[in-house]
RNA sequence: GGGCCUGUAGCUCAAUUGGUUAGAGCAGAGCGCUCAUAACGCUUUGGUUGCGGGUUCAAGUCCUGCCGGGCCUACCA
């Protein structure tokens, strides 16, 4: 038994997240969780949301709300989603907590000690109007090079030439359409990430079993132009961290908050203070304190690609920086991009599913299945809904759910609804339990690795012996010349369903939370041998035929979808 | 522009890191079964591995040049 620390990538607070966001981040994070917990490890997996930053402040402007408002119900909404898709958070935190709060402070005073922090006087683009500092890609204006009249204060759509937003001719506020922008002076705090170059480079190069997706982008960041760069770590922002060296002010940066890239990562610790708080658990620090029993954790993140740079670089550099004895992380998992039917799944157009849709459309094992079996592990994937339905239809309700079906409806018309007493196994029986053997060998080695597609096509592959069991052992021809035989098969299925249950947990909870009600086995765990696991259900002990575990999609339904999900939220 | 990833059967993906005849699932075809959600099983059609060179006893795998797709490029997060 080990300890494991999963964090998933905080999904972002403005608006409900759509399945791409879900499958590269949160729902493999749960895969991993579901599945060391059932293998009886030690669990603290933590997730929370992401609140500062410019885009809430505007979201919740446009939503007419004050910020704090707007993020505590956002929060709410995406807790209520995530329960729905059954992630199994040991808790969902806040990156606004002040748990985060105090430790962001706390990291930025060790960090300003250790001299890693500098200061920089810049000048940056002031709306008036707005009342704010606008981020390069909150201004437009005409492009210099093309003369693309809607060019990007840091990049043209147009012609893809990277600008300055001073560059652009008639620059203008995306957010108010405000012309009368200036360059004003403001002074930041800048992370010197180039002093410790060296040291993430050596740590980045001793990560040899790390996804290539993750070392490669690391080491872009690293090796790139210059080399690695220090980074501004905070904004000219209400809503946010405020800078502060710990408990004691800041000179010279007052009113001032730390960027989120900072503190979003520092709240994977601070979520484990909040998780303690409210008192799910007793002790944070033997998960994040090296000094304090956390050694022996092993911690794993996952996220989408576009988050690898501030996962291996930034916060470990903030993380060793900070000259404390603090958990680094071990295995980095980073998923590519789910496309939707042909294109981009769009927050703004409205295109593709989100969240909250799908469970609408479907309970959520369904959705479950077909991401994680079609995760974006070595390339970018394509959700269409032809594909879904096929291997949704095929996989769960055939495969799976109809094997379910026709064991527990043929024992009950032959035997009633109690597990058949009689026979014994044979040769056919054994060679199942060996393929079982090898097959579930094979789904443990991938579900140890996080080779999430993989393992769901090897988990798929063990539902599919069960299948081919039943057919050459052919119980209902049995039934008419050798009843005690037929009573062995059939007992042998429904321990077969029960092993299912046992180990689809991690992809499909529902399902086999009912599956094991149905058979009254609700204490299943991991099996360890195969022969052992299939011989649990002993005769006499009485079940019910499940409810169909898994509908089919039908073709009116897709087409339905197709329509309905094109665009225009 | 630069960097990284990617291109394998109609579709979605494998191929133990250079090693026999490139494999699965779905879709298609044929047969079987009749317990079951018109489900299941067996058999089977289908590939000049994007294209052209090169290295090697041996290339889907390594090198090189084209062609296509994607991502990143540090002030969105």
């Amino acid at each position: 038994m080990a300890r494991h620390l999963i964090t998933s990538a905080i999904p972002y607070i403005n608006g409900i997240k759509h399945l791409g966001n879900l499958v590269g981040s949160q729902l493999p994070a749960d895969l991993y969780a579901r599945y060391l917990r059932a293998r009886g490890h030690e669990v603290l997996f933590l997730c929370a949301t992401d609140e500062h930053g410019t885009p809430a402040e505007l979201a919740a402007a446009k939503a007419g709300k004050p910020v704090d408002e707007y993020c505590a119900e956002m929060h709410a909404v995406q807790a209520g989603i995530a329960r729905g898709f059954r992630l199994s958070f040991d808790h969902f935190g806040r990156s606004s907590s002040p748990q985060n709060h105090r430790l962001t402070q706390h990291f930025a005073a060790r960090l300003d000690e250790a001299g890693l922090i500098r200061e920089v006087s810049e000048t940056q683009m002031y709306s008036p109007q707005d009342g704010r500092f606008l981020p390069d890609r909150y201004i437009e204006g005409t492009c210099p090079n093309c003369g693309f009249e809607s060019a990007r204060g840091d990049q043209c759509d147009n012609c893809t030439k990277q600008l300055d937003p001073v560059d652009l001719i008639d620059p203008r506020s995306t957010i108010s359409g405000a012309t009368d922008l200036e360059m004003r002076e403001t002074k930041h705090l800048f992370l010197r990430q180039s002093a410790m170059k060296e040291r993430l480079a050596d740590w980045i190069d001793g990560k040899t079993d790390w996804p290539v997706l993750t070392t490669s982008i690391a080491k872009k960041w690293l090796n790139d132009g210059d080399g690695l760069q220090d980074r501004g770590i905070t904004r000219d922002l209400d809503w946010g961290v405020p800078v502060q060296k710990g408990d004691a002010p800041w000179p010279g940066m007052e009113g001032k908050v730390f960027y989120v890239w900072f503190d979003a990562p520092i709240e994977y610790i601070a979520c484990a203070q909040e998780w303690v708080d409210a008192g799910k658990g007793t002790d944070w620090e033997r998960w994040w304190r090296t000094d304090k029993g956390a050694d022996d954790v092993r911690y794993t993140q996952f996220m989408g690609k576009d988050n690898v740079p501030f996962h291996t670089l930034s916060f470990p550099a903030t993380i060793l920086g900070s000259g404390e004895p603090w958990k680094l992380v071990d295995y980095i998992k980073s998923f590519n991009y789910l496309n939707y039917e042909g294109g981009q799944f769009s927050t703004s157009r409205g295109r593709g599913v989100f969240m909250d849709q799908a469970l609408e459309v479907l309970p959520a094992d369904y959705w479950r299945w077909w991401l994680l079996s079609h995760a974006p592990e070595n390339a970018d994937a394509e959700f269409t809904w032809e594909n879904f339905q096929a291997s949704v239809n095929k996989d769960l309700a055939d495969v799976l759910g109809n094997f379910a079906s026709r064991v527990t409806k043929f024992c009950r018309s032959k035997f009633g609804e109690v597990v058949p007493e009689g026979g014994a196994w044979g040769e056919r029986e054994q060679a199942l339990v060996r393929d079982l053997t090898d097959g579930l060998a094979a789904y443990t080695r991938q579900m140890e690795a996080i080779e999430v597609r993989k393992a769901a096509a090897s988990l798929r592959g063990l539902w599919v012996l069960g299948n081919e069991y039943l057919q050459e052992a052919a119980p209902w021809s049995t039934f008419k010349t050798d009843p005690e035989t037929a009573a062995m098969q059939v007992r042998l299925g429904l321990n077969l369903i029960r092993f299912y249950a046992a180990i689809s947990g991690p992809f499909i909870p529902d399902a086999c939370a009912e599956l094991l009600a149905a058979l009254k086995a609700e204490d299943a765990d991991w099996p360890d041998d195969i022969e052992t696991a299939l011989s649990t259900l002993a005769p006499g002990h009485a079940f019910k035929v499940p409810d169909v575990t898994f509908r089919k999609i039908t073709d009116a339904e897709r087409e339905d979808w197709q329509t309905r999900f094109a665009g225009a939220r």
